[in-house]
DNA sequence: CGAATTTGACCGGCGC
DNA sequence: GCGCCGGTCAAATTCG
């Protein structure tokens, strides 16, 4: 399995599938390794349960966990995420409206709350800094858009949009 | 001047 | 039943 240095895209990449769930795709640049990042990381939503690493050590960033935990969580998928970048607020591609702020036991840092602008759409995310080693931000998906457009999706190249047909297929 | 953020209050779940 | 803990609300404030 092939990783690429570019620790934005590489965000992106997972951002995208975390945030869409099984539609579209990332609109800008994706090379190889975007494409099987973002294909893991897909899996790890539909498995809905928690998944191993995606890449062992050299990727900069990687999914340590997904799935729906409580029996009151069901039906809504939960992925967390680190990537190690200087900024906080990582642009996925959709609007997001800060409503919280919270320090945690965890972690010396404080947790960010957001929530998806788009109209009927409940998707969450939560945003800290990793309390051990804080060049990483740890972000947490909740929930599938039920939109398939971001601002930026109308930059699908169709090469990306055939990719994010067969994810609504299901058969990634 | 409307929209987004900030920040403490509030609240519900859970463990003791 | 109480208090801690994490999550959300909402008024005030800042921002564009």
């Amino acid at each position: 399995m092939a990783y690429f240095p570019s620790e934005r895209s590489d965000w992106r990449a997972i951002a995208m599938s975390m945030a869409f769930g099984h539609h579209s795709g990332w609109p800008r640049v994706m090379n190889a390794s975007d494409y099987m990042l973002y294909d893991e990381a897909s899996v790890a939503c539909q498995l809905e349960r928690p998944v191993p690493l995606m890449a062992s050590g050299s990727s900069s960033s990687r999914v340590y966990g997904s799935g729906m935990q409580t029996p009151k969580e069901q039906g809504v998928s939960r992925v967390a995420f680190r990537t190690k970048s200087e900024i906080d607020i990582l642009d996925d591609g959709f609007k997001w409206r800060k409503y919280g702020k919270k320090s945690v036991k965890s972690s010396p840092n404080p947790r960010n709350y957001y929530r998806c602008l788009t109209e009927g759409c409940a998707v969450k995310k939560r945003v800290e800094r990793d309390g051990e080693d804080p060049s990483y931000v740890i972000t947490t998906y909740e929930g599938v858009h039920n939109h398939h457009t971001s601002p930026a999706a109308l930059y699908l190249t169709p090469i990306e949009n055939a990719f994010g047909a067969s994810l609504v297929a299901g058969d990634v």
